[in-house]
DNA sequence: CTCCGATATATCTGGCGCAGATATATACGC
DNA sequence: GCGTATATATCTGCGCCAGATATATCGGAG
């Protein structure tokens, strides 16, 4: 097996925190709403790679304790994880063409 | 997470079978030629899902030792199984669909 | 003012899919 | 007789992820 499109949640993530910064619990309702229910992030799937994110340098996350909000801790890409993102786009292009060609051959 | 595409090596497999009867190491194969070498269909994948489409009546397998060949295990779709590459088949149209507004939506 | 549901982060567990290693056996060319 | 390709099969380990569980705070209903 190809390992393009390895970890689906990790690229639903990196594509949330694409259009701007987000902390967990956000990042997952934002993955429920953008795709109208399709996809779903788990917490237990979600915050693994939210700190794996961090730790590899591709977001940068920071606690946000401003008056009358429950600590939350917003992420924001890095230059970095704006290039691990680009790449996930263009496996998930390679992945899709992959399959169409495949899809196409058989069956229309 | 949604559970769509769950499974790429049954898929494919399915795929396989879909285009005429083969055998395992044929299946293997034909997955690497027909994508080109970008995916790979690897035993240890194979066997275990050949023996659960047989199992739940997706595919008829039957042991082929017409003269001069290495006994080999030839699998057919059977209409349930045709039925079940139908609904993979749209369930793969799903995820693309969902993936792509999604990127769509985020920088074009 | 108390209970409850929504918000919020976090870990642990178990199940599943799969790659790679390993075992076994036969056909064919050299 | 030997190696390579063909062929089926199992086992192991790793990584991904859903679901369960723990903890804590906020706001509204009662």
């Amino acid at each position: 097996m190809s390992d393009a499109g390895k970890s689906r949640a990790l690229f639903l993530a990196l594509l949330a925190l694409a259009e701007g910064p987000k902390h967990g619990y956000e990042i997952s309702s934002w993955v429920s709403a953008k795709s109208a229910g399709f996809f779903t992030l788990s917490f237990g799937a979600l915050y693994p790679i939210l700190h794996k994110l961090e730790q590899d340098g591709l977001a940068r996350g920071s606690w946000d304790n401003s008056g009358g909000a429950r600590a939350r801790k917003v992420y924001a890409l890095t230059a970095k994880g704006k290039k691990a993102l680009a790449d996930e786009r263009s496996s998930y292009r390679e992945l899709a063409l992959a399959f169409d060609r495949l899809l196409g051959e058989s069956k229309g």
